[in-house]
DNA sequence: GTAAACTCTGGACTTATGTCCAGAGTCAAG
DNA sequence: CTTGACTCTGGACATAAGTCCAGAGTTTAC
């Protein structure tokens, strides 16, 4: 099938799955006499998982390496777990920073409203 | 002042203060006749200013947005809280979007762990 | 056979917030 | 006066993951 076809039925744009190729994630396809690419059902399963990865926060590289162990055949789910606990750990992380940033706003944000702010406040800046 | 010592004192870089310049956070200061930048005391305190709004989250643009209503001089605690109200929907949303997240990690794992995962799963893609 | 839809390449562009650079000129201390 | 530290400009570079483009060639439906 053509590229456009891929695209629709993985549901993602012609340009990522070029880019896709240009990265590594998927491997340059057979091309018809025109130069046209050529696609099996496999890549859309392909595309489908990296996307797969990508939704749960693993960058294109994590994606890719993930992608090589798994062409190896090297690849079960107890051997690549600690993907996910990586990317579990690094929500963790953000969602703590993010938990601390809220405190810091409601703390500048009640400070606010008992007069001096040390924010907007007419501390002539 | 010279530009070094402002950014020594606003803990920022002095390619910092210059980006700051060029994007309207700072006013063009005066200059020697040399050309060198000469600051005075409330560049600093602006600056300071400045990276105290952007670490609560807000974008430069907000930042630039917050210091003209100051500039003003309308700006006032309770004309601006406004600001780190948004700032504290955006960071509550970010965290709803990252708790989502982590569930759906948490149940890929599981998955994981139950067999089929669909995710590095020995399914031939 | 023609028109519409599709695909090709290679590179530039996007967002946000800075950071880094070369090459030239300036300042301060001794 | 010399030396080392400082500053100037303007533009390129960085990240991440794509997106968009022109201009040319191809395929498909009618």
């Amino acid at each position: 099938m053509k590229i456009g076809e891929v695209a629709r039925r993985a549901e993602v744009t012609i340009d990522t799955i070029r880019f896709y190729e240009r990265r590594g994630v998927l491997s340059p396809p057979s091309r018809r006499p025109s130069g046209y690419r050529e696609y099996t059902d496999d890549t859309v399963e392909r595309i489908r998982l990296a996307r797969k990865m990508q939704s749960v926060g693993l960058s294109l590289d994590e994606v890719i390496d993930a992608l090589s162990a798994h062409d190896a055949g090297k690849a079960t789910c107890a051997s690549e777990r600690w993907r996910l606990d990586a990317a579990l750990d690094r929500v963790d992380e953000r969602i703590a920073e993010l938990k601390a940033l809220r405190r810091e706003i409601v703390s500048v944000r009640s400070a606010c409203e008992k007069g001096r702010c040390g924010f907007v406040a007419a501390d002539g800046v």
